[in-house]
DNA sequence: CCACTTGGATTTGTATACAAATTAAATTAA
DNA sequence: TTAATTTAATTTGTATACAAATCCAAGTGG
């Protein structure tokens, strides 16, 4: 278990709820757990502390973040925000080849169907990064990719993204389609439904049934 | 020299150039001069590198950031995607308790004519935070933070904030207004106005007069 | 009964020492 | 001369040991 990869772990541990949400992470238990001095332990804590993926309980311990219907919604309308931007900036610089990867991992996500929840969130990102990475936006990239981490702790409920496959599926071809045919307004248009309906189902989801 | 206080003496000194743009920093250096062992060190430095505040220079040391128009601009409409959302949120819990606090800040600004860069910089995101506060949006409100982090290294040039420094009081003053009088979109307006018209200042500045 | 100390047990923070990796220079071959 | 390769120096990564702080529960006074 090397440093990097401890962070890595950490952070697949936490989403997977084998340090759920509300427990209180200490150095020598996850020391124990992964086989490490404290000193790695401190810095993968150091890295998801300041990312948002732990919070402070107390003066000096770290927690696993509850998961809120409230901060829920508030990451979905960063997103709405940001993301739109990310796509606009993009828009000169998206080749067909950027676009034929990007409908690659559509299929791959379609394809297969017993992808875990982790598995397909995380293709799921990199379909929406693939488009987003040619707007050259270091800042930008790097919020996205921590909202995206931070929204993948509430998409564990399997009901959810199964649900919403079959949409949300259609829904990345049109943007795809739009993207080709230059239509930026329209797929800009369709990417702020997509993410607001997104949003709205979790919500929803996490008021009726909370975690 | 403690932990928490190491890394924040750390951020002054990057922002304040000690540590300029460019400069490669390495835990030996760092702990001789600050008179601790490398352990708080790298804490500091991990917690620094997770917001940006630095970046890696090659595959193991870390360099802080060169200042590029281009990624003050991104910056700048970052925060003109965010700070708008912010304004709305936080308007229906607004008091005149904060908004008098907020007026206490800027009379603090413009009493005090030989503040430091940092100082006025300081102060002025204390403003701007006083009224975002209410929205009571943990991210949104750490994310504003961290930007403008990043955005105070790019004020250390006099010339900008003396010369914009009327113009600017006079638009918060506006601000606070429009808040008082309920305009919540002539003060979202303003707001955008005023982030735009502070970015395309820096922007500017920066191209015909590199860092 | 509640708020407030106080003690010990736990947990975090830091220093030092050493191992592993990276960097940079020197050397060699094309 | 240039590019690749090896070697030495530097720098980062990790473990252990100890100091400082925090946490919590038992005890005390109001």
């Amino acid at each position: 278990m090397t440093k990097a990869s401890l962070y890595q772990q950490l952070k697949q541990d936490i989403r997977q709820g084998i340090w759920p949400a509300g427990a209180v992470l200490n150095q020598q238990k996850l020391s124990d757990y992964y086989q490490v001095s404290r000193i790695p332990v401190r810095d993968a804590l150091q890295q998801l502390k300041a990312e948002a993926l732990l919070v402070m309980a107390g003066k000096a311990s770290l927690m696993v973040p509850p998961l809120t219907a409230e901060e829920a919604e508030e990451l979905y309308q960063i997103r709405l925000q940001l993301e739109p931007m990310a796509l606009r900036r993009a828009f000169p610089q998206l080749t067909f080849s950027l676009l034929g990867q990007a409908e690659d991992l559509l299929q791959q996500i379609e394809q297969d169907q017993h992808l875990s929840a982790a598995d397909r969130g995380a293709l799921n990102w990199q379909f929406h990064l693939m488009l987003y990475q040619a707007s050259h936006c270091p800042h930008l990239l790097r919020l996205l990719h921590s909202l995206h981490q931070q929204v993948e702790r509430y998409l564990g409920f399997q009901e959810i993204s199964l649900n919403y496959a079959d949409t949300s599926h259609q829904e990345h071809r049109e943007l795809l389609e739009l993207l080709r045919t230059q239509q930026l307004d329209a797929a800009v248009a369709l990417l702020q439904q997509h993410i607001q309906q997104a949003g709205e189902l979790l919500t929803r989801h996490l008021r009726q049934q909370p975690a």
